[in-house]
DNA sequence: CTGAAAGCGCTTACAG
DNA sequence: CTGAAAGCGCTTACAG
């Protein structure tokens, strides 16, 4: 910038003028400014001048997701950056894997960084240590999961709701006894579905049977073998409940492989790619991804601009779809499988 | 931190060497420091710092992909991300939808930011532009296509040699009227993978019929179309090979809509969530996002670290994965669809 | 409309 | 081991 000015015949002021205001510069120095920056291939330094400016803020805000490789991250993540880019603000993310020690250094780092604000989908179980950051000033907004020990925004999906839907869907094609498979983080929206699915029961009057319960799945294999068990039961259920798309993956393919998938009513929370290319295809209580990021980011951005309305919480509905697997009576010919 | 210093009766320099370098420091002092810094809540500003340091640049690394949404570039990001982290360096991710107007404000702004290196998968014909961020010192390296009007670093599959190994595969099976669907964007990697194509062609003395190849769908919506139509035509295809997932997706869609898909052999290119889960599976040639991210990361940091061997390519293997719907027989039933 | 000066929050030689 | 001073690249009152 020096040599711009040198070279332009200028002060150092009148070229951050050109390069930022642009009034009150006679367009005669304006164009000898450009000039000389383009001989010097000169480009402003954004984080000299944020240093200088009011807030030095960087016009960054900063995304801690659990695993962009995940189609409910990557759909938050998007609708994150839309948001941010119509506000002209750069997304740093990162990817926490449930790993509580790796959110505490991010989010150091972010702050470090004074990033204008934070979204956040926690790996920890207590936010309090967020307190700080918010005193110092910095906005956060939770996504999908609630705060802990801590006042923030925040923005999830109707999990108990949701998940009492597809239960009742079920149970209105004759199904009583209905298994549930559900991820072990128990502070999780996990623990909200399982509710759901206990209340659904308590309203049709079944029993809640800890044999067709699990609530310590966490993956794909894991699912599989919690479906194959429960079938091979002396009283198996007709109809199983998945918390999660990865356990709902599982219990298709034991289904598949048993040959069982027009035999036995599934209905998973969360949707998944082609599931609605599969016979039959799979019914789920979809949750909208794509609108908790995009409603989390705009409240954010509210606050950034100077919000002072109280913390609140806001809940995106979700949306039973019916493809095949939710509607299979619970008549149909049971049995151990053959 | 000025507070910091006047609260611990120490200079500013002191509390500067407590923050970073910690030796030569007497532990007295350190511990003077550090609870001056607690009760203030003090927290130290990277932006601040970065600036006086040698090379002034954020320990950030910007990242331009096409669509987080879709797999492909999430696992790049994911891969990206990973080898970031270890390095303990941020990413600034963008999306670009394939709009190179875009591309190129979103240089800009991390050109400003003077991000330590960029690593991109370019919207834009011409990347010309990038030689003078080449020049100010900032390293860039192309993934999955190959930089056009500049020398730069890339990382790309082998497009052209895995299309090729997919209709040959197809060809084993003695299918000899193949048809091709890919996309119109005629310098990105669709055009590889048609030489492909041709390649196998004339490997397996097949003529080139153009009322079966289809180089300008884009969507799963269009791809449908297509096959549909080539289906209903006279001498109707007795193969498939489509260019991209998306493209496949669209193919599936029809063949089970007429009832054909244990009748017409179809390999697509590039995997899918699920598309082991669908009967038939599908075949396809998988291109390893995930390796292509990281060795692209790996490159860029070699590059940051002051590397100046040669600029090259480097090509990432694709795999062909047998999963039945590129294996059916070219004398399977045949004759228009009823 | 333009310039000289101070300062954003930090680091880094240079003295002591 | 510690401090005073200069400076990173910019912006912003304050004069003129």
């Amino acid at each position: 910038m020096r040599s711009v000015a040198a070279l332009a015949g200028v002060s150092l002021s009148t070229v951050s003028r050109v390069f930022n205001a642009e009034a009150e510069v006679s367009q005669e120095v304006v164009s000898r400014v450009r000039k000389a920056a383009l001989q010097l291939n000169y480009q402003p330094n954004r984080a000299a001048s944020d240093l200088r400016r009011r807030d030095g803020r960087p016009s960054t805000i900063g995304l801690l997701i659990q695993d962009v490789a995940n189609e409910f991250s990557a759909s938050i993540f998007r609708a994150v950056e839309d948001v941010a880019a119509k506000y002209s603000v750069s997304v740093l993310a990162s990817n926490l894997d449930g790993d509580a020690e790796r959110e505490r250094a991010l989010v150091a780092n972010l702050m470090a960084r004074r990033v204008n604000g934070l979204l956040i989908v926690p790996a920890s179980y207590d936010q309090s240590y967020l307190h700080f950051q918010q005193q110092a000033g910095t906005p956060i907004v939770f996504l999908d999961r609630p705060p802990l020990f801590l006042a923030a925004d925040s923005v999830v999906c109707d999990n108990e709701a949701g998940a009492f839907r597809g239960v009742m869907h079920l149970a209105k094609s004759g199904h009583r006894r209905i298994a549930f498979l559900g991820e072990s983080n128990a502070h999780s929206p996990a623990g909200q579905r399982y509710a759901g699915y206990r209340e659904a029961l308590r309203v049709i009057g079944a029993e809640l049977d800890v044999a067709i319960v699990r609530r310590d799945v966490d993956t794909v294999d894991g699912a599989a073998a919690a479906c194959a068990e429960m079938l091979s039961s002396d009283v198996p259920p007709t109809a199983f409940f998945t918390a999660h798309n990865r356990l709902t993956l599982g219990a298709v393919r034991t289904l598949v492989g048993l040959g069982l998938e027009y035999r036995r009513a599934l209905v998973g929370f969360d949707d998944f790619p082609l599931f609605d290319f599969l016979r039959p295809g799979i019914t789920v209580v979809a949750q909208d991804a794509r609108t908790i990021g995009r409603v989390g980011a705009e409240r954010l951005f509210e606050r950034i601009g100077g919000d002072k309305s109280p913390i609140g919480q806001q809940v995106v509905g979700t949306r039973l779809i019916v493809r095949g697997s939710g509607e299979i009576p619970a008549d149909a010919p049971s049995g151990r499988p053959t």
